[in-house]
DNA sequence: TATGAATGAGGGTTCATTCAT
DNA sequence: TATGAATGAACCCTCATTCAT
């Protein structure tokens, strides 16, 4: 599995055979196959295996966070934190979603996990415009699909510029959003960006 | 050309096979491999024409706009109309930058318009931020890459979701970095969001 | 296809693959695949094209005979003579017919025609039986399936034996089978078997 | 070996690798592999045991019966006795008689058991022709083969419908092949067929 | 005695490309 | 200018067998 994030990540999903992806693991196709019964289901373990873990990661990050400020800075920064600490198979798995299709076009696996995200992005928002914590004449689906977008551009950003600051691009993105959806009249401490 | 934008906006890259293209343009591949000379060439083509189109549609708009304010909305809502009356043809392009590869990884194609577009934006930014229409406390590149990720997302939700309205989805992103990088005490006739 | 034929016929349908076939046809299996789509159609159409040749050979005779022994004289005859005219191609189907299975063992081709025709014999021995010039007192089913085997038996008896005389072994099936079912008092003109 | 006799039969020869004989098992292949040494083992002696039960269950019945009739009747009935009684382990072995070849398209099995039971066959049915008991017109050979025949199709036909009276089809063909060989002079009550 | 891991050959199929026409 | 035939490499997968445990 190892080999086959590496291989993804690296040469993309189209050319990551299973001829590739053994070559760098140091054995032939048939022990890959021998161990996942195919392709498929060694592709979907690997999507499966890195959804958990950013289940796992993210979901008590945010639950933490009491104030609709600190959600989303968390949100941001924790996805780019888990970002950079599974490079590659978020490298990986971004390749998949975005490559990997039926013979018809359809989708070949799972990442409602990714649409579950975007709804929760979304439920934050709108749950802090009720509140009166963030600005009310926004769109949470555009917001919600913005945040995410920009997420989403960091795994490729960092395969071609592997000494990219996450940290501090991450504070950068959750200052530029607080911005962007807090009340222009906040008071200043709330409002102000992060220490840099 | 119809054909070939067709299938890989419709299937994605890795299914758009010179068969199926040839299938759905109602000819035979060797016609195809005869007009282009290979593959490579149809595709470095398609992209190539849509990069010439792009640069043509925006580049006039851009340089109408003297605020920092207005060229950032022009940016975007252009942009988004151009994928609109595009769909397709960008749909098949955006597959292409993300699938097409090298036996190595490497990039097959010529998307240097695309680092050209972010370096434009990220201009844009900090001129604006020098003349103190912008705000000075946020990394340009950092935004610039948020705004260009937030417009990437768009053709590939534009498929999932036809009927996206992509005039107002303009409009509110544009609100939304305008929100964000506009001094906050600006008069408020300048930052105030376009009527929608 | 006559390659194709001539590998089935003689190294079994199991042995026959695409590689092996083309290698008696003296090409590649891309050639094989190209015009036939697959090795299910190659194989399907080999089918069918001995189906259509068989309707077209044993129809007309059977249609001439008026009498109740000389149908099925012809039909054993013919169809013997049909085997020895079609050897290979007959020993093909046949192989196809025993051992072509899906992955559930359920069969892969159509061999309907072969249902036909044990009908068809079926009904010959029910309506002369009921004329009154066969014998009341045996069971057509089971008469029907006897011939029929003993029919199919041939092939793959020619193939062990190629010199085998199918002229006479039909005329003595013939016999036998007349002998079976003809009533015991008919006047020995009718009853006599055939010169040899 | 219970295993591999169900899978064969129910699936076919093709069909029937290792694995899924070890998956009905509820084993591994291993175990398989461990116990006969190789699959060929493990089919040679599947079909071994066949020849031996067939051998034991067939010759005492056929010594027993003095007339030529009578050991017809019996080769008949105790052969279908026998496929009835041994239904899956006799479809196995008609199976593997039919599919398992060489690369070369010899044989992988010894059956000459079948072709011994073809020469007793043949013995019988020319031992009678001298004592006068059966007609002196007809060709053992062809007889021989077409009684074998008749039987040799009853597997496949019982494989396809499960519910054929084995017995009564057993009668009725002993009672064909009676009429078909005894002169049609014979003294009713050696020619006239069994009671049904 | 049993097991799971590993192997390598061979299976059918898809593909971009070449070539003769 | 267009076409269909042919090619050979690469693809994923199945298989019987070997091996270490």
């Amino acid at each position: 599995m190892a080999a086959a994030i590496e291989t993804i990540a690296s040469l993309g999903y189209g050319q990551a055979s299973l001829a590739r992806i053994a070559g760098t693991a140091g054995t032939s196709k048939g022990v890959i196959l021998y161990h996942f019964g195919g392709k498929d289901e060694l592709v979907r373990e690997l999507v499966a295996e890195l959804s958990a873990k950013g289940r796992v990661y993210l979901g008590p990050r945010l639950e933490a966070e009491p104030t609709g400020a600190g959600m989303l800075r968390v949100y941001i920064e924790s996805n780019l934190a888990f970002v950079r600490e599974n490079r590659n198979h978020v490298l990986a798995v971004v390749e998949i979603a975005l490559n990997a299709r039926a013979a018809d076009g359809s989708a070949l696996y799972d990442f409602s996990i990714r649409e579950a995200g975007i709804a929760a992005l979304r439920q934050i928002l709108v749950h802090f415009q009720g509140t009166g914590e963030f600005r009310a004449d926004f769109d949470p689906d555009v917001v919600a699909m913005a945040i995410r977008s920009a997420l989403d551009g960091v795994p490729a950003r960092l395969a071609r510029d592997p000494d990219l600051d996450i940290g501090r691009y991450g504070r950068e993105l959750a200052d530029l959003f607080q911005a962007a959806i807090l009340p222009r009249e906040s008071h200043p401490g709330a409002a102000s960006p992060s220490a840099k």
